[in-house]
DNA sequence: TAGATTGTTAATCGATTAACAATC
DNA sequence: TAGATTGTTAATCGATTAACAATC
């Protein structure tokens, strides 16, 4: 099977068909067709097919996606369908949100939350005891963890990433206002919410002054 | 002056662009070349040029770019010299986690806090009383608030959308894992964390079969 | 002036959309 | 079979990169 590199921008929208494919399962819609999706989602049926093309034929000519067939194919493309040991890495405000989310529904399961602070020793997050971050190397390889959510200041996120590297960590999704220099093969996915509030921002400073319509559903 | 479409590809690298000066600031570095820049960002110097000369030439031919001037004035582009009234609906885990963030460094203040649930109801969040929901229409009327941001139950998440609306909420950071169906006058700004966290499980999982590099931090 | 670096045009590359033959 | 709709190729569109004349 010839691995063909697919864009970012297919991948982005993977999480979105998902979600409505979801839901159309939810409201117990058997089938459904490109175009039909299309309408729904406000995408051309063309860009559809395309993405799910990169993947494979998921569909039948005159007929159409059986939905969900194609809800579960693109979880399992998604990595959904394999459960992911995770932790978070900094039990502030944003953390402790993190760590109450129910991540479990798409692979994730929190089993760790640390913090520098020893007031927050011990409190329990959703059934998961803060510990502190010295027992961090020992607890990765015990419970052999490869993703990790990084929720701690800016200073102290470029050294902890490094160190989540050399223990063994293959992905982090990283909640520090800063990009992480780490090697190739740890993937990093920035969520920078302050950058997301400044786009919006823009949009609302600019608006009117040109169209936005619909596209801003897809701009994550 | 003729206000050309700037398309969201250059939007979304603002904030990034802004970061990077801001901290070049902070290290006391007066003028930066375009070079030396994209050398840092790990982007081309060719799209720093082109991008910056969307909004006007903040360079100067053989010296570069002045780091405290094109700091500002992108901060300018991106709206953050004034001040917005910010109100968060949801006073759940993230309500409270966002409420807590420093967003008036970029320009938003949070001034409302707002839920349903009766129990929450005048706890102070970084000195900002929880509020019912009911009384949210008066408030709005009363402090000319533009902008909210909305960390409720992807059930209720369209309706009060809509209320919103009606209200005059001109912008939306929407944390709810739905589409908003609004009039193109909204702007709306979704953060999916789940679907952020899907992207990083795709990555994770085709990981070494192609390369990814530093193209994962401009990724939003 | 000579060197550096921008602003901007032209070339390339990639992503989106349109079209349609294949086929259920 | 006829109608519908996919999978896929071709056309278009837009974004990125390269090149270089302008100019500080």
């Amino acid at each position: 099977m010839s691995e063909r590199e697919i864009s970012s921008a297919v991948i982005r929208r993977l999480p979105r068909y998902y979600r409505y494919l979801g839901e159309l399962l939810e409201n117990n819609v058997v089938r459904i067709s490109s175009k039909e999706l299309s309408i729904r989602m406000k995408v051309t049926a063309s860009q559809i097919r395309q993405d799910l093309n990169n993947f494979g034929g998921f569909g039948q000519q005159g007929y159409g996606y059986n939905v969900e067939y194609l809800h579960d194919e693109i979880g399992k493309i998604l990595g959904l369908d394999a459960t992911q040991n995770m932790i978070i890495i900094g039990a502030g405000n944003l953390g402790q949100a993190l760590a109450n989310y129910d991540f479990d529904r798409i692979g994730f399961k929190v089993i760790g939350i640390f913090d520098i602070n020893p007031r927050l020793e011990g409190l329990a997050v959703r059934g998961v005891e803060i510990q502190m971050v010295d027992t961090l190397e020992q607890f990765i390889k015990d419970h052999e963890i490869h993703v990790a959510t990084l929720t701690v200041p800016k200073k102290q996120a470029r050294s902890i990433a490094k160190q989540l590297e050399t223990w063994g960590i293959r992905a982090i999704w990283n909640f520090a206002p800063t990009d992480l220099h780490l090697s190739e093969d740890v993937c990093v996915k920035n969520v920078h919410l302050d950058e997301s509030l400044m786009t919006l921002s823009y949009n609302l400073r600019h608006r009117g002054k040109e169209k936005y319509s619909y596209k801003s559903y897809m701009e994550d």
